[in-house]
Formats: C-alpha cells, structure tokens, sequence
RNA sequence: GCGGCCGUGGCUAAAUUGGUUAGAAGCGCGGCGUUUAGGUCGCCGUGGGAGAAAUCCCGUGUGGGUUCGAGUCCCACCGGCCGCACCA
C-alpha cells in the first residue's frame, strides 16, 4: 500500500482542494473509495468453505441467510460500453449491497463469455489470437466497469476460455455423453447402468438389433449412441456456407437465414453432435411452474416445448416391393379421422425412397393429371419435387407458404375408420422435423389443408357440423371450419359411432377405439428437437472425444482434461459462396494433423493405440450453461464444484423447490437460448448427483433496454446524435434537417453514449442514479444525456446537507429531529426498503430526494441521526459518496457492511389522516381523523357533518361504505 | 394469421393494487433572487380551459359496460412493441 491514499484511511488524502460536490470531487472520492474496497476485499463474499479455492474459516458469514445474485456475463466485445451496457450490472450491485445491509450474506461476482465469433472473425482478419484480443478486450471492459464502483467479488471472476474453467465444461459433456435417460426412473443415469440391464437381459435390445450377447464394438457402440444425451447422428442440419458452420435451430431466424451474418441456412445431411434435451421435455415445460419468472419468458419457452397432446394413428399401405407397412401419422385432431381424404409426407419422407418406398412404377389408371405435376412416372414426379424442396431455402418456402404445392406418390393408404383409399401426397407444407413426417389431411377443418385441397381437387367432407350457420355443403365453403366448439357428424362405422360428441369426448373415444384395435395410440408430442452442439469453428472448446481405428467415439479420460485448442496459424473455418447449398463443412481444427492424429493410452487396459480427435468444437452456449455453479467455487481443481458449497449457495429451499440463483438478471432476448440449454445441464449435473439444485435460475428478472435517438439524413444516414440541434420541436444537423426515430444506442447509428464520458463529467454515483431513476428496470427508456444533470444536483445537495461547502467540515448535529422530519425519514425508509426488495429502484430515488428536499427546505443543519440514516439509505444506490460521507460523520469501516436502517412504525402513519366523506360518490366534506378510528365513529362523524346532511336533503340512507380511515361514502335512497 | 405486453402533462415516469383532491420524483419550460458575468447556484410556478380572485368545468388512446366509487375490472375498436409462425 503506498503512503499516499493509505487503504485504512481513505479519507485523509485528498487529491482536490474544493469541497464542492463538482466531478473533480466527485473523480476523487470514487477513485479513494474503489482503491479501498479493492485493498480490504470489501466485497469477498464467504460461505461455508471460508472462501473460494481456501480452506479457510467458515466464520459467521454463512450463518446469515444467503442471497447469490447474478448478471448474464458479458462477452468483451472490441468495441468498449456504452450507458446501455452496464444497466442490469448496476441494478445487481444495487439489490446485492441493499441485501448485504439487510444481513444477507451476499455473493455476487461477474466473469465473461469468452469464446466466440467476433474474435475469431478479427482473428481471422488480423491473424491476432483470439485469445490475445479477447484478454485485451476483457481488461478494457474490467476497467470500464471498474468505475462504476461494482461490488464483486473480484476473486471467483473468471472467462470461459480458461483452460481451468472449460476443463469443467468438457468434463460435464463427457457426464452428458456417458448417460441416458431411464424413462422407467424418469431421470438420467450412467451409460453404465443401461449396458448392465442389456447384459442381464433385463433389458432389450429395441427394433432390428438383436441379442446384445451377439453385437460386436462397434455395433454396440451404435446402439449406446440411441440412448446417450450426447451423441453424433447424420440428421438434417442446419447448414451455412456463408459462415463455413451448422448452427442450432435456435440459431436460425424465422426467415431461414442465421442470426449472425444474416446467410442463408440450408438442410444438410451431416455427422454432427447432438444433446438429447427432447428427454427432459416435460420436465423442462413442467418445472417452469415453480420459477418466478417474468410470464413472458415462461411463455416462449412453453411454446418452444411446444407440448401437443393428440394420437398416432397407423394408415396402411403397401409398399412397392410388397411388403406391408404403414404411413403412421401424428394429429390432434383425432376426432376428425372420418374426414381424412387423403395424406401428406413430408419430402424428406422415409417411405418415399429407398427399399420401403411406396412409389408404385406408374401412375394408377386415371390419376388426376393435376396431381401427377406432368411427369410421367411416381418415381419422376417424387424425385423432381424432392430434389425442388430440398434446393429451398426456408426462406423460399415461407414466401410460398399461400401457395401449396406437391406431388402425388402415385400410392393409396387405408383409412383405418372407413376402409376407404386414400391418396398419398408429397408436399413441403409437411415439416419431417415435426410429429411423424406425415399428415392425415382433413381438408374441411384444417385450413391448410383445405388450401391444399382446392389447388388438387380432392374430396373436402365436413365431419364437424358448423355452427357459424355455413351449413355441410363443403362445395360453398371459402375456408376450413375449424372450431373447437362443435358436434361431430358423419363419423360412424360399424364399431363405433362419434356423431353428436363434442370435440373432447369424440376424441376420447376414437383414441380409446384405436388403441383398442392396436392401431393408433394417444400421444404426446413435442415441437422441441434436440440441440445440435457441434461447431466448424476454433474459438470454442475442443471435443474430449477420440475416434479409434473403427470409427468408435471414446471419451478422453479426465485425466487428459483440459483437451487445450492447439495452437494454429488459420484460425478460420472454410466458407463458401452463402447461396451454394452444395457444400460441406471444413473444420479449422481438421487441418492440424499433428494434433488431430494421435497416439493415446485411455487407461481402459488396451494400451497405447492410434486415434484420430474430434475437430468440432462446441457451440458458444456451452460455458454459459453452467457458470453459476463455478462461481461458487471458481478454484477447485478436483470437481466443478464442491457439493457443500454448492447447496449453501444453490440449494433447493422454502419457495424455491428446486433451488438456484436467487436473482439472476439480463436481456430477453436469451428467453430460449441460454436460459433453456443452462436448465437442461442443471437437471442432468442434478440427476447425475453433481448438485443439489435442479434448476440454475430461481428468479429472473429481465431489463429493459436503453434507446436512444437516431437521427438520419434524407439519405437515411445516422449522423452524429450529439451534434444534433433542436429547434422547434424540428432537428437540424449542419444546416440540414434530420428526422428523429427511436432506436437502439450503438456506434454504428452513431448515436453511443459511454459510461467514461458521464463518470468524467459527473461521476459514477450520478451515473448509477440516473439509471437506476430513469424508470422501472423492466421497461426500455431512451437515453436522455441532458436529464442526468437532476441525479447530481440531488448528490449536491446531499453533500450540502452533510458538509460545509467551503470548510469541507461535516455540518451535522446533535439534537433531536423534529416531528415532520421524523415522519419524512420514517416514510423514506419504509418506503425505501420495499422499492429495494421489490427491484423498483426508479421509486426509491424519489422517496429519497424528496427526504432530502425535506431537510433542504427545513434550512439549517440536519441532526445527525437524520444525515446517518440518509446515507444509508442512499449507499446501495451511490456508494462512493456514501461511504465519503459515512466516513466524515466519524465512522471507521465500511458503509458496506452497515446496517440498513429500519422504519419505526410509529412514524410511518400519519397522526392524522384526511377523510373524504362522499354522497353518491362525490366529496362533501373531510375530516381529520385518527389512522386507526374505527368504522362505526367514522360513520357518525361522517353522518354528522352539516355539508352531508344538506346534501342528503332529509332523503333517507340506501347504504354507507364505510373504509377507515380514508372514506366514506353515503348513497341515499 | 396465432399468442403476449402496453397506451397517463412538452419528455422520462408516480399512484400503498378498486377508494379522496390524478400526475410523486426528475428533465424541460417560465418567473424571481444571488452573482461583474455565467450556471453543474437558490427560491417559486408549471395538465387544459374560463376568471381579477375565490372558484368552476374538462382531463389517464376511443366508445360502451360493471360498481356507491374505475387510470386500475369487463367488452369492442384504434395505435404501438415483442414473441411464434405451413407445428398437423
């Protein structure tokens, strides 16, 4: 510690001469301040294992009740803050610093999302190692940040590229990859457990496999790879030439294009990895519930799961070779199965190719020639429109989502209700990825169908009566009745009759009619699909997987964890013109083949033998899906996380039945990526006995965002917003008008505020409060650079109240507060401490500057126990200026650890209150009464007073409402 | 198209959740004061309309409804934002 600003004494060493709270002040006390905390570790926070990575003394810090909270970590981006940035970081820092008044012990840190494409993208275009980049980007933000006076705990701080840290990340995927999830038991288990019940036999093998005695290696490997949560298939990805990578569906746009870059994504079939995340479908949709999150999130989320209930129903078909099979179809609208008039495969279609296909060699005599597309054969007509739908882009497909298109197969399935033919149709409107890839089609109550239907010319048969008065001529109809609300007609056969049932019930019993006859069952199906977790890309962490000689997949053992990114001189992925669809991934880490081809013991007693590495890499998700749990324990070398730390801070406990963070904070726009993929590791780490907690996230909270002005040209170009003019309510930028739109703040629209240019003009403590005051968290506000001028006055005068402006000598004293200033600080920190419980920040500000106004106007010095508790009040908003102060009024630790003021209830009601007697609603008299007078004496008070009687005009009393002690209300006869 | 959220002064926003007088707090604006001057100073005022004033009338996107009482609840419409989107 130097002799200049001693830590101990962060007061004594001024570095101005003024006494007036102005920004050089201002710089100085926050300067002090941030040295101080840093130097005592103010904010190290100690839970049961005496501190992160030491054995140290458990204390009485985790004695206290405990409250972790948490942002969403930053990726360092090259290009610095702006005001937008820091916003959900500062209203943490609020809420923590409130809660570690209030005798919570207190965790809170904050790390970065390290890997990622912009890096490698600069990399790439520099040839600096994104590491290097990220470390430089990394200290730039740290110390951005580090002006806001954040209270973290600067020692569990860590990024995802760590090698110490993604060491966890690829230790947990191989825990993914050696289990499966046991239905039976209804959670995952080690592979381990499944490959005993195939060797006992307690367990079958499924489908084609055969006896499990009789498989070889890799057979058995194939069949492991069905059950594993992690495992590489040859599905339909998602493929982008422009970024030379597949990415998730949650990666892709609506419009069929990637989120990043803006390429078109194509269908590709590749070997890529994949998360089993469909298994915990229910449980991800079911343990929403006990969240408290913002509805909306809940929401998409539900609707991302996508849970349907309906049936399968198995329509028969003969294949081309003879054989007999069926087209098995998922519906929801089991109870319209005797409007079924034909059926729709998906292009991708199993059944339309290959040895089972049910393409006939020629048209059947008399086919429509609107369904034959003019081709001349089945075969033809099939392979044409495959070849067609799988050329489109999503995005095509969605711009001809009016139009239907499609061929017909030239095959005719079976309606199992009525024994009628029912031409089989290929189609795009019929996604493979979900249900079964095939469609009954119910022309007269699905509108697509219908839509479908027209353009070919099929039977339309109305089974559900309408009831908007259309009548059952389908032949007049423009649309499909699609009404839940409804009775079934013209569904019987001679087992079973629907007619006259409700949707509900003509469902129930067709469901129970087809399982019964063991052709269709009632299901339950989902809309979410696996999560593709592979990466052409470096910047991610490596695979610990090694391919032996035959192709198998070993997992490295954990001993050779980490599996560090090898050094490389082409950082970048192969990519290709974004239009060619015909292309295939090239990894970055492929074209090492010093690292790539190696010679490896894997300890499982067959010794040293050749293996070739996995090149993928992992998707950026994969270190945001479990940091929380690191930063409990962001040192420990023997496990990702020791298990008594982990349920002090995570545990389940009372309201929270499946424990988590307790307030976790950051954008919606992560509603469904990050947040859904982090409660998916959560449930397997928990299943697998890793942890306590079940779900990662117990409340969340969302912020809104910070706009700001953009101001364009007539050529529609972003000019500087700061040198923008106003004239009139009109905007003017170098002489020429500008339009004005609200938009979001960053370099490009030139419109960026930093935080560096409020903190030097005003200070931190302004900076915070004026976000903090702008409006309720949640909400997105525009940025209003002139506005925060209000949040430093109230710091001005805080200080005045406090301390002589030319003396610099604290002005406070002794004696007793009077009585309405006993009120205004008992309301304030009533107030106050709700707001602060309740995230409503914006509130508290006022409560606060209107405490503060009170002592203004009140003029002469404010009593001690009124300054003290001001600075209480306001030091979770405005620490630096709070601790100067605390430490003028004579204190010598921290204003940090202090207790946080409590209301005095005496002082929190009025003596007094103003009640408003009404007649027929309206105010006729008030009167001061008591708070706390009861009902009946406020009603003869009420009844009593002059003004209400001649209002009565002697006409008799209907009814009095009598809410004591604010109103009554009297209705006459 | 389906689903969700939201409309309050010139601007950002309050309103103990159905209970008086809507508009706390801040910005902006106006006035006065201190100052040689300036404002990142102090004080006062500031929803609209009428009036010298007391005071009165109107007012929470529009129209209806429920209620003794509606910014708050219900219905319809208008406007805005977000999510999903051929999901069977």
């Amino acid at each position: 510690m130097s002799e200049n600003h001693s830590a101990a004494e962060p007061a004594a060493s001024p570095r101005t001469t003024s006494f007036r709270y102005e920004a050089a002040l201002a710089a100085d006390i926050e300067a002090r301040w941030q040295d101080f905390w840093d130097a005592e570790g103010t904010y190290e926070a100690t839970g049961p294992e005496g501190g992160p990575g030491a054995a140290g003394e458990a204390g009485d810090a985790a004695a206290r009740p405990k409250k972790y909270v948490m942002d969403m970590f930053p990726y360092p981006s090259g290009s610095g803050l702006h005001v937008g940035h820091p916003l959900g970081y500062i209203a943490t820092d609020v809420y923590a610093r409130h809660a570690r008044m209030t005798g919570h012990n207190v965790l809170h840190t904050l790390g970065f999302d390290a890997f990622g494409l912009p890096a490698e993208q600069y990399a790439v275009q520099t040839g600096t190692h994104p590491r290097v980049s990220t470390e430089a980007n990394m200290e730039n933000m740290t110390a951005q940040l580090r002006r806001l006076g954040l209270g973290h705990d600067k020692r569990r701080s860590f990024a995802t590229m760590d090698p110490e840290y993604y060491k966890w990340t690829q230790w947990i995927f191989l825990q993914i990859f050696n289990a499966w999830y046991d239905d039976a038991a209804d959670r995952a288990r080690p592979i381990g457990t499944l490959v005993e019940q195939f060797e006992s036999g307690e367990r079958e093998t499924p489908g084609d496999w055969g006896p499990w005695s009789e498989l070889n290696a890799a057979q058995r490997a194939d069949l492991l790879g069905e059950y594993r949560l992690a495992y590489a298939s040859d599905a339909p990805v998602n493929w982008c030439p422009g970024l030379g990578t597949v990415l998730a569906n949650e990666e892709v746009t609506a419009e069929g294009r990637s989120e990043r870059g803006n390429f078109p994504v194509f269908k590709a079939k590749l070997r890529q990895w994949n998360m089993r995340i469909t298994a915990y479908a229910d449980r991800l949709l079911n343990d929403l519930d006990a969240l408290d999150w913002p509805e909306a999130i809940k929401l998409q989320q539900r609707n991302w799961i996508g849970r349907s209930e309906g049936a399968r129903v198995d329509f028969p078909v003969h294949a081309t070779s003879g054989a007999d099979r069926a087209v098995t179809v998922f519906t929801t609208r089991q109870d319209t199965l005797f409007g079924a008039t034909y059926m729709v495969l998906a292009p991708e279609h199993g059944l339309v190719s290959g040895p089972d296909t049910i393409v006939p060699d020629a048209w059947p005599e008399g086919t429509h020639e609107v369904w034959t597309g003019g081709y001349a054969t089945p075969a033809e007509a099939v392979a044409a429109y495959r070849k067609q739908a799988a050329a489109k882009s999503d995005v095509e497909r969605q711009a001809e989502a009016k139009d239907k298109t499609g061929v017909f197969t030239g095959a005719y399935a079976v309606n199992p209700v009525n024994g009628e033919q029912v031409p089989v149709f290929i189609a795009d409107y019929v996604l493979m990825g979900y249900g079964t890839g095939a469609i009954m089609a119910v022309p007269a109550h699905d509108s697509r169908d219908f839509a479908f239907a027209r353009a070919f010319e099929l039977p339309i048969r109305c089974v559900v009566e309408p009831t908007d008065g259309r009548g059952t001529d389908t032949a007049t109809w423009d649309d499909a009745f699609a009404s839940y609300d409804a009775k079934t007609v013209n569904s019987a056969n001679d087992e079973i009759s629907l007619d006259g049932l409700g949707v509900t019930e003509a469902k129930a019993r067709i469901t129970e009619w087809l399982e019964r006859r063991g052709i269709g069952e009632g299901t339950v199906n989902f809309r979410l699909r696996d999560w593709l977790f592979s990466r052409q890309r470096y910047w991610g962490e490596p695979f610990p997987i090694v391919y032996d000689e035959d192709g198998i997949a070993h997992p490295l053992p954990e001993s050779m964890l980490p599996l560090e990114l090898p050094e490389v001189e082409d950082y970048s992925p192969r990519t290709f013109d974004p239009d060619d669809a015909n292309t295939s991934p090239e990894t970055p880490l492929s074209r090492n083949g010093d690292w790539v081809n190696v010679e490896l013991d894997l300890g499982d007693g067959r010794g040293v033998r050749k293996f070739r590495r996995e090149t993928n890499t992992m998707p950026n998700w994969a270190g945001s899906c479990w940091y929380e749990l690191r930063y409990l324990d962001p040192r420990n070398s023997e496990r990702l996380v020791d298990p008594e730390i982990e349920r002090y801070w995570m545990g389940p406990r009372e309201g929270q039945p499946h424990g988590g963070v307790d307030l976790y904070v950051g954008g919606a726009e992560h509603a469904v990526l990050h947040l859904l993929y982090a409660r998916f590791w959560s449930k397997v780490l928990h299943d697998l006995g890793h942890i306590s907690s079940a779900e990662p996230f117990h409340k969340l909270y969302n912020q809104g965002m910070i706009q700001a002005y953009v101001y364009r040209d007539s050529r529609g170009i972003a000019v500087p917003a700061a040198e923008v003019e106003e004239r009139d309510g009109t905007y003017w930028y170098g002489g020429e008008q500008v339009t004005r739109l609200l938009g979001k703040m960053g370099k490009s629209l030139k419109n960026a505020v930093t935080p560096d240019e409020i903190c030097a003009e005003y200070g931190a403590d302004t900076l915070r409060l004026y976000e903090m005051a702008m409006g309720p968290l949640d909400v997105s506000r525009p940025w209003d650079t002139r506005a925060v001028v209000g949040q430093f006055r109230l710091l001005q005068r805080l200080w005045r109240n406090v301390v002589d402006e030319t003396t610099g000598e604290v002005t406070v004293v002794d004696s007793e507060p009077d009585e309405a200033t006993l009120r205004a600080l008992h309301k304030a920190i009533d107030g106050v401490s709700r707001d602060m419980e309740a995230l409503r920040f914006n509130t508290a500000i006022a409560k606060i500057t209107e405490l503060n106004n009170h002592l203004t106007k009140a003029g002469g010095p404010v009593p001690r126990t009124v300054a003290e508790r001001l600075v209480l009040l306001i030091a979770p908003l405005a620490p630096h200026i709070a601790e100067e102060l605390w430490y003028k009024l004579g204190h010598r630790t921290s204003v940090a650890h202090a207790d946080f003021p409590v209301a005095d209830p005496a002082y929190v009601v009025d003596e007094t209150v103003t009640c408003v007697v009404q007649v027929k609603g309206k105010i006729k008299a008030r009167l001061e009464v008591s708070p706390s007078i009861a009902d009946e004496e406020l009603e003869a008070l009420a009844l009593a007073e002059d003004a209400v009687r001649s209002a009565l005009g002697g006409a008799g009393i209907r009814k009095v409402i009598v809410r004591a002690p604010k109103l009554v209300n009297i209705v006459p006869a």
